[in-house]
DNA sequence: CGCGGTCTTGATTACTCTCAATAACTGTGG
DNA sequence: CCACAGTTATTGAGAGTAATCAAGACCGCG
């Protein structure tokens, strides 16, 4: 392959897998005429940067190619609160497609690169292409699942280690349905973020990182970690479930 | 109006809040012509009994037109994880639109009347009614944001009191943008089932009850409740927040 | 090298889970 | 209508867990 804007826009991994890639790539799609491409541009968000903020007009979706994001909101009393953690492979903005507007702060935790996708394009090829819809349906339901997925996953858990560790398992088993290997990034939320987002204070957090390293659940190595053992934190999740 | 099967589609007082209301009210629809209904039937659960299983293949999304009902997952433990409440305007089972199957149990806790929609049939007409493709997009989109408004209202909370009284001052706020006036139905959930969904034993959930009935924010009648000060309890959920 | 941030670790306090016993309610059948 | 069993709710006492407060270590960065 040339390396022309074409093959570019599968450089990543994650491309491979994504929800996406009908749009990306004409060729896949089967018999159906695809129209050029949908993808506006590739867009580099540097570490602290915003894809986009609360409130903002939303004329995108944005899948992320690289890297990974925090999405918070801001409390009625000033404070902020996490919402969730966003991965390579997460479309995000979906949420807006209705109201047209940003409804969290979307930030990058480390260096970003995101797919834009321009909504009125999507919906005019749509209009067109009765498998466009369809794909269009089956990726709102998706979201829709993986986002009630990973809350199954620590909702009504009680105790501090079955949230942390749900979560984390949680987080590594999306992952790998990707196709990314385990080894290949590691994670890098902050313990504050962490425990906004779970419920619990940054102290416990930590205290529960420390205990999950002796463990060899977790590896840390220079404010990045590993999942090394999705399993066990699977199986130590469940044995504190909620009693029902 | 006569009392044929054509007005009988709206004669509760949720029909006029609903999102779905489009698919039953030809008239209301504009100038596309849409065929007939899309609703398949009325189906009436009594208390206790099941709108669906979870494994069960999905043919149709449900709107609640009346009652309210629990989604539940086993764990693997063979525990029950109650993991969301719907009520008079939800529309439920969307979720397992791309899958086509079910992927939690949702039993009636009170009597409940759902409204049925053939998923298929919805896609055919989806295919040539432009303004019908937006539509599904929204309904989905609104679900997205419903399902993580909830979720929000009470992530990260680390009192008891704060993640109960968030819950319970989402709901309201919901029911009543439906136009459901508060006083119409309470509220019916045992303290076990949201004891379940929002991580607390129904010890606890039973005391913050008596709590907030003598701070006249709740009030209890034959297993009913209705929430009688939907403001301060958001107030009370917001000076509980994580610290950030 | 010193600064600001994040992270770790410890001691104390406060909360909520658990266990247990009683009370209230629901539905059933005599 | 009442008695009964089964479930659900209340209430109390004790134990365990996680939040808070506080101090120091570590890190990246100018």
């Amino acid at each position: 392959m040339s390396p022309t804007s074409q093959t570019r826009d599968h450089e990543f991994p994650v491309c491979n897998h994504c929800d996406l890639r009908v749009l990306c790539r004409p060729a896949g799609h089967g018999a159906e005429p695809l129209p050029s491409r949908i993808l506006k541009h590739r867009q580099q968000v540097r570490r602290g940067g915003y894809v986009f903020r609360m409130g903002q007009p939303c004329h995108s979706l944005y899948a992320i190619c690289s890297g990974s994001a925090r999405a918070s909101l801001l409390t009625p009393d000033g404070g902020m609160q996490v919402t969730g953690f966003h991965f390579s492979g997460d479309l995000i903005g979906a949420e807006a497609l209705s109201t047209r507007e940003h409804r969290c702060d979307v930030m990058a935790i480390e260096p970003v690169e995101v797919c834009e996708i321009a909504i009125h394009r999507l919906e005019e090829i749509a209009e067109r292409t009765p498998a466009m819809q369809r794909t269009l349906l089956y990726l709102l339901s998706n979201e829709l699942t993986h986002s009630q997925e990973l809350l199954f996953a620590f909702l009504g858990k009680k105790s501090a280690m079955a949230r942390l560790a749900a979560y984390l398992s949680g987080v590594a088993r999306r992952l790998e349905q990707r196709g990314l290997p385990p080894g290949q990034t590691g994670l890098q939320m902050s313990r504050g973020d962490l425990g906004s987002y779970l419920g619990l204070a940054k102290e416990t957090v930590s205290r529960l990182f420390t205990r999950f390293e002796d463990d060899g659940l977790l590896r840390f190595e220079a404010r990045r970690f590993w999942v090394r053992d999705p399993a066990r934190l699977h199986e130590l999740a469940g044995q504190l479930e909620s009693d029902g």
